[in-house]
DNA sequence: ATTTTTTTGACTTTATTTGACTTTGACTTT
DNA sequence: AAAGTCAAAGTCAAATAAAGTCAAAAAAAT
C-alpha cells in the first residue's frame, strides 16, 4: 500500500535527522510516482498532532512541509544532551546543539541566540580557550 | 529561493549595521543579478511594521532605501547594562541585573531563569571562582 | 454487504518572479 | 527660474511554482 511506504520513508527521513524535517510535496510525489495529494493524505492521517507531530507549510515557490515529532519529555531529553556535551565544548558544537534544540521546538529562537552569545567565543574573550570550552 | 536568500542577506546586513541601514535597490539587484522589483518585493513582504521595521525611501539620482529595526529603546537600555556590568559579576549580582530585566519585560522569565542557570557557580563549578565571575 | 481507508485528479489559494510602465528628485541647460 | 534629462525607486499585473481542498472512484477491512 503507498500510504504506508511514504510513511515509513516518512518517518526513516525523521529518524535520520534527529526528529525534524522539511519535504517538498511536489518532489516527493514526483520521486515515488504518485500524485502530490496523496503525500498530503499521508502526513494528514498519520502525521497528527495527536501522534505528537506538528505540521507546518508554506505554498509557492520554494514552499516546503515541515513535520516535527514531538520529542521524549523534557527531561529525558535533556539527559540525553547532558550526557553528550560532557565537561568540554567548542564553539561549532555549540551550534548544532543549539539548532537541534531549536528544531525541536525546545526553544525559541531568541532562547537560542541567547544561549549562543552566552557561550560565544567572543563573549568570553577574556579567557583563554581551553577554558571557554569548559 | 531568491526572495529568501535577498531577506537573509539584508538582515545580515542590518546585524552588522546595529539596525539601520541604507540600500541601493538597483546596485543591489545588479549583484545578486535579480531584477530591482525583487528587492521591493521582498521589503513590502518581509520587513513590514508589524515585524518591526520601518522603510523609508527616495528616487531620483542618489536614491536609495532606508531599513531601520526599531528598538531603540531597549538598546539603550541595554548598553547601560553594558556598561554598569563591567568584565566581572558575581552571582548574587547577576540575579539583582536579571530580576531588573524582567521587571522591565526586556526578557520573559524563562529566559531570565537560562540565564541565570547558565551564570551560576553551580554551572561553573569546574572552575576556580576568579574565573567564574569573569 | 457495508463501512472505512486509500488513491486520484480537478480546482483553489498562496507565494514568488519578472518585466513593462509610472513617478520622483537631482542635476544641467536654456 | 523654467524646462529638459537621466537615474533612481514605485506600482501593478501576468506568469510560474508550490501547497491545500474536496469529492468521486477504487480498494481493503469488517
Amino acid at each position: 500500500m503507498l500510504a504506508d511506504t511514504i510513511a515509513k520513508l516518512i518517518e526513516q527521513m525523521l529518524e535520520e535527522s534527529g526528529g525534524a524535517l522539511e519535504l517538498q510535496r511536489n518532489e516527493m510525489a514526483n520521486r515515488l510516482g504518485c500524485v502530490p495529494s496523496q503525500i498530503s493524505y499521508v502526513i494528514t492521517s498519520r502525521f497528527t498532532p495527536e501522534r505528537g507531530y506538528i505540521i507546518e507549510s508554506r505554498r509557492g515557490g520554494g514552499g516546503c512541509i515541515r513535520i516535527v515529532k514531538k520529542q521524549m519529555q523534557r527531561n529525558e531529553y535533556l539527559m540525553h544532551f547532558f550526557y553528550a556535551i560532557g565537561k568540554t565544548i567548542g564553539e561549532r558544537e555549540v551550534g548544532a546543539y543549539l539548532q537541534n534544540l531549536l528544531g525541536n521546538g525546545l526553544v525559541t529562537e531568541r532562547e537560542a541566540k541567547l544561549m549562543a552569545a552566552a557561550t560565544s567565543d567572543s563573549a568570553l574573550a577574556d579567557l583563554p580557550q581551553p577554558i571557554r570550552d569548559r
